[in-house]
DNA sequence: CATACTGCATGAGTGACATAATACAGCGAG
DNA sequence: CTCGCTGTATTATGTCACTCATGCAGTATG
């Protein structure tokens, strides 16, 4: 959560996940080739593909060579679902055992109105 | 938050976090030497000494050369607020801006009774 | 002083990460 | 086919955080 410290490829990853869900690149839709994001984000082309690669490996990306890399049918919704589980069973749980320590209740955050 | 791949100091440091502000050691308390909580938990005494070294820094632990580290005066509060502050301006923006991209809300998390 | 415990300073080894320079392979447009 | 884009494999290099072994320094105890 913090990108502090985090090594980049990860930090690109979790860009590139973030647009996904934030609904910037949408089923089907081309991503940025590895040069083009490499150059925008000021690293190595190298880095960026480490970062794509991560998406291939769960079938989020689909490579088409000398094209480019797309987002896979039905990848906006797995990916949702895939960080949703991660953070309720491994995410939050550490973090409501910080909150418990510290004396921080749900009542203490501030609440964006999330009704 | 979670402790995978975090380095082995940090670690060392939140267990001892949590143990003082779970009040296993109060102020003015002598913490366990480097080399006794080292063989404890299995790390090297100058990786346990550079957890260390990060409280006193903030001077929430005092050092007496030669007799060992003890917890400072009304260090257990300061902790606990330094904690809060860190957990409420950092930790927290981030985790809400992440539930909110993957559709959880504080309704969704498991709430043990906290009313 | 001798011993046995403390913490600490110095330096070295290791591995992950990021970068660079090249070269290769697939696809589409001219 | 040729040119220009795409991703990818290879190799090499540099850097930095982490970890650790060794030895030194301070303190209490006898």
């Amino acid at each position: 959560m913090n990108d502090e410290g985090k090594p980049v490829y990860l930090r690109l990853r979790e860009i590139i996940s973030a647009s996904i869900l934030d609904g910037e690149y949408q089923d089907g839709a081309i991503l940025p080739s590895v040069r083009a994001f490499a150059a925008q984000q000021g690293a190595n082309p190298l880095t960026v593909a480490k970062a794509y690669q991560s998406f291939q490996d769960d079938g989020l990306v689909i490579v088409r060579r000398g094209i480019g890399m797309f987002v896979a049918d039905g990848a906006t919704h797995r990916l949702r679902n895939m960080e949703r589980t991660r953070f309720l069973q491994q995410t939050w749980p550490a973090i409501a055992e910080h909150m418990r320590r510290i004396g921080i209740t749900l009542q203490d955050l501030p609440t964006d109105r999330n009704d």
